[in-house]
DNA sequence: CACACGAGTGAACGGCGTTCACGGTAAACG
DNA sequence: CGTTTACCGTGAACGCCGTTCACTCGTGTG
C-alpha cells in the first residue's frame, strides 16, 4: 500500500533518492499544469507520456487519478494565490482596501481566463458520483489570503462586525473554531464576529465569479465585468468603505480594462 | 448528418413512428435521470443497458455524449423549476415576497440534496477543454421563474430600480434586450432597470448556493443554512422588503428546518 | 408487391484508469 | 568488497468509455 512516501520528517539533508523523488513529484504536477494550459485533457497517460514514462509508473507517486487532480488543484490554488497577492502589491500597504480590491479583481480575471483551473479548484468535488456535500476542500490558500486582506482592512478602519453572542448558535461555534487557517485564530474572542463578515464577503465574491465563469451571465456583460463591479460596490459599504466606493470600483474597473 | 429529428413542426397528429420515437427520447432521458439518482455514472452504455439496448443505437437519438448530457440537464432544470414553483404555491399569490423566498429556499434545498444534478445544470460547461466563457446555457427555466417571481414582488411594492439611462452602456444594452425569456420583455423601456436588479439578485442567490454545494463552507454551517439566510436577509431590503425581513427569513428558516 | 428507410445489432478502434508480474538499478548493509 | 533489499519503471492485460461502421431486420410508403 506504500504509505504516502516516508518523508524524512525533520531529518537532516534529504538523501539522493529523496531529492529525485521530490523532483519527479514536481515534474508530475508541472506536466499536468502544462496539459491544462494547452487545453488538453488531464489524464494519467498523458501526464506520463509528457514525462517520457508510462502510466503505471505514476502509481508510485499518486494512489489514483483523483489524487493527481487534488494535487494539481492544490498547486493551482497556490500559484493563483501568489498572483492575487502580487496584484495587491502594486499598491502601498497603507491602503489595505485598495489591496483587497485589486486582489479580488485579479481573482475574477484569473477565473475568467483560466476557467478549467478555476473549476478544478472551486467546483470540483461534486461532479463525481457518491459524494455528499460537506468535507471542505483542502485548497484554501486563496481563502486565507482574502481573509487576511479583509482583516487588514478591518484593522485599519474597524468597520462594525456583529457581536459573537448575537450570532446564531452554529455560526458562533464555527467562528470560534475556524476551519480555515488565518488571522482569525489570533483574534480575541469578542472580535470573532469578524469571521462571519469574512464568510459572507467570500460568498459574494465567489458567487458572482462562478456565475460569470460558468456562463450564466449575458455574454455582453462579461467583458466589462459590470456585474462583478456592482457586487463590489454593494459590499464595500459593509466594510466601512462607503466613502471610498467610487475610488475602489474605479480601481477595479481600470484593472479589468487593462487585462 | 441527420438534422435533429424532423419533427412534424405543426403538422396534424404525429404518425405512429413519430410517437414511438418521442417515447424513446423520453425513456432515454428518464433512464439517465435514474442513473444520476442512484449515484451511478452517466454513460451512453449505461443508459442503453438500462433500456435493454446497445450503446450505438442511442446515436439514432443523440449526436454525442455531451448532447445527452445537455438533454438531461435541460430536463433536470425543468423538473427542478416545477419543484420550486410548487414550494411557492404553498403560500397565497397575494404574498409575492413569501413566494419568492420559498422558491429560492427550495432551490437551495434541492441543490444541497442533488449536488450532481445541480452541478450538471449550473456548473457544467466549463470542465471540458477548449471552451471559452460566454455562450450562456440553455437551461434557463429556473432563472425565468425567479425573475418572474421577483417581478411579482416589484409589481406589488415598486421597490426602487435604477433608471435605464443611469446604467453603464453595456448593462443598458443587455437589459434592453434580455437574453433570458421572461416578463422583462413586456416592461416599458423606462422600467427595464428592473432587469439589472434581478441579475444582481440571481448572482447573490447562485453564489451562496454554489459555495455551499461545492463544499467551500464550514460543514457545521451547512445544515443550518445560516449563510444562505444571512444572504437573504441582506438582499431583502434592496427589494423594498426591509420591514418584512424577519418574517421572510423566518419562513425560509422554517422550511430549511423541515427539510 | 417492391422499395426505401428507420431502428437496432455486433464488431472494432483508440483511449481511459487500474492491476500485476516482472526486470533492472541504485542504495543499504554485513 | 559483495550481497541483499528496496524502489522505480515496464509491458501486458482487464474492463470501462465514446464513437464508427457494415450489416440486418421490420415497418411504412409508393
Amino acid at each position: 500500500m506504500s504509505s504516502p512516501a516516508s518523508r524524512p520528517a525533520s531529518g537532516a539533508e534529504p538523501t539522493r533518492r529523496e531529492r529525485q523523488r521530490e523532483a519527479t513529484y514536481a515534474e508530475i504536477v508541472e506536466s499536468a499544469l502544462g496539459l491544462l494550459r494547452e487545453g488538453e485533457d488531464l489524464s494519467l497517460r498523458a501526464v506520463a507520456q509528457r514525462m517520457g514514462m508510462t502510466a503505471p509508473a505514476l502509481y508510485r507517486y499518486v494512489a489514483s487519478y483523483s489524487e493527481l487532480v487534488d494535487l494539481v488543484a492544490l498547486r493551482i490554488d497556490q500559484d493563483a494565490t501568489r498572483r492575487f497577492a502580487a496584484a495587491a502589491e502594486t499598491v502601498p500597504a497603507s491602503d489595505p482596501a485598495a489591496r483587497l480590491v485589486l486582489a479580488i479583481t485579479e481573482f475574477r480575471t484569473w477565473a475568467m481566463t483560466s476557467p478549467r483551473e478555476f473549476s478544478l479548484v472551486f467546483a470540483h468535488p461534486v461532479a463525481e458520483p457518491g459524494c455528499r456535500p460537506g468535507e471542505p476542500l483542502t485548497a484554501a490558500a486563496s481563502a486565507e489570503l482574502f481573509t487576511t486582506m479583509l482583516h487588514d482592512v478591518w484593522r485599519a478602519n474597524r468597520f462594525p462586525v456583529p457581536a459573537v453572542e448575537d450570532l446564531p448558535e452554529v455560526v458562533r461555534q464555527a467562528v470560534l473554531d475556524p476551519a480555515i487557517p488565518g488571522p482569525q485564530h489570533h483574534l480575541p474572542v469578542e472580535e470573532r464576529g469578524f469571521g462571519w463578515v469574512a464568510m459572507q464577503g467570500w460568498a459574494q465574491l465567489y458567487g458572482v465569479v462562478a456565475l460569470e465563469v460558468f456562463g450564466h451571465v449575458d455574454v455582453r456583460l462579461l467583458a466589462s465585468g459590470e456585474l462583478f463591479l456592482s457586487t463590489l460596490g454593494r459590499f464595500a459599504p459593509q466594510l466601512g468603505l462607503g466613502a471610498d466606493v467610487e475610488r475602489l470600483v474605479g480601481l477595479a474597473r481600470a484593472r479589468i480594462a487593462a487585462a
